[in-house]
DNA sequence: AAATTACTCAACCGCGTTCTC
DNA sequence: AGAGAACGCGGTTGAGTAATT
C-alpha cells in the first residue's frame, strides 16, 4: 500500500508542499493523481496527495462553521442516503465529504441522539414536483423492509413523522426546514442548488426513479 | 497554574469499484 | 474476459487545542 511505503512523507503537510501540489494541479489540471507525486516532487503518496488537494487546497472549498441551512439538509439527506458522505457533500457547495463526515460524527449525531424529542406536530405535504416518485431502494441505502413498510418514499426522507397520503408531520425541531418549505423551496432552491438544478434533478442524480 | 478531559479536524488506512490494457 | 492499476469512499486515528477541574 502507498501509505505504509518507506521513505513516503506522511503527517501533516507543509506549505511548501500544499504550493507544489497547487502548482502542479493547475498546470496539469486534477486527475492522474498516480503521476502528481513524481510530477510536483512531493515525497507523498498518490493518495495523500489527492485528499490533500479535495479536502484542503481545492478553489471554493467553504471553511467555518455549517450554517442553519446546511445543517438541516444534512439531516435530511442522511435519513434519505445514510453514510454517503461524498452524495451528501454533493448537495452542499464548497463542503467536503470529510467536512460532512466529521460533523456528523461529532455534533449532528451526538445531538441527535442525546435528544429524546418530544414532538409539537405540524404538517407538510409532498410537492407535487416529487409525488410520484419513489426510492430505488437497492441503489440510495433505504433497506427494502423500510420502504415496503412506507406508503410511499417521502416517508423515508421524514423521521420519526407520520404520513398519510403524501403528508408528513414534522416535528418543532423542524423549524427552518418548516419556513422554507412554505416557501414552495424557493429559497432552499437559491441556496442550495446549481445553476439550472431542479429538487426533482436531485433525487435524480440520487438515483431515485 | 497545572493536570486532565473533551473536542475538532486533517490525515491515514483498507477495501470496493472502475478503468485500462 | 481477466488481471492489475488507479480511483474514490467511509471508517478510524491521533495531534493539537479548548474547556474543565
Amino acid at each position: 500500500m502507498e501509505g505504509s511505503s518507506s521513505g513516503v512523507r506522511k503527517g501533516a503537510w507543509s506549505k511548501f508542499e500544499d504550493e507544489l501540489l497547487k502548482a502542479c494541479v493547475h498546470l496539469h489540471g486534477e486527475g492522474k493523481w498516480y503521476l502528481v507525486p513524481q510530477r510536483a516532487g512531493l515525497n507523498r503518496c498518490q493518495k495523500s496527495c489527492r485528499l490533500r488537494w479535495l479536502n484542503y487546497l481545492k478553489p471554493n472549498i467553504k471553511r467555518g462553521d455549517f450554517s442553519e441551512d446546511e445543517i438541516d439538509l444534512m439531516i435530511r439527506l442522511h435519513k434519505l442516503l445514510g453514510n454517503r458522505w461524498s452524495l451528501i457533500a454533493g448537495r452542499l457547495p464548497g463542503r467536503t465529504s470529510n467536512d460532512v463526515k466529521n460533523y456528523w460524527n461529532t455534533y449532528t449525531r451526538r445531538k441527535l441522539h442525546s435528544q429524546n424529542r418530544v414532538k409539537q406536530s405540524t404538517s407538510k405535504t409532498c410537492p407535487n414536483l416529487l409525488q410520484g416518485e419513489f426510492i430505488n431502494t437497492s441503489k440510495v441505502g433505504v433497506s427494502k423492509e423500510g420502504a415496503a413498510a412506507s406508503s410511499n418514499w417521502w416517508e423515508t426522507l421524514c423521521d420519526e413523522n407520520i404520513t398519510v397520503n403524501n403528508t408528513c408531520f414534522f416535528g418543532e425541531e423542524d423549524a427552518v426546514f418548516d419556513e422554507l418549505w412554505n416557501q414552495q423551496l424557493t429559497s432552499i432552491d437559491s441556496h442550495f442548488l446549481t445553476e439550472a438544478e431542479t429538487w426533482s434533478q436531485i433525487f435524480l442524480d440520487l438515483e431515485i426513479n
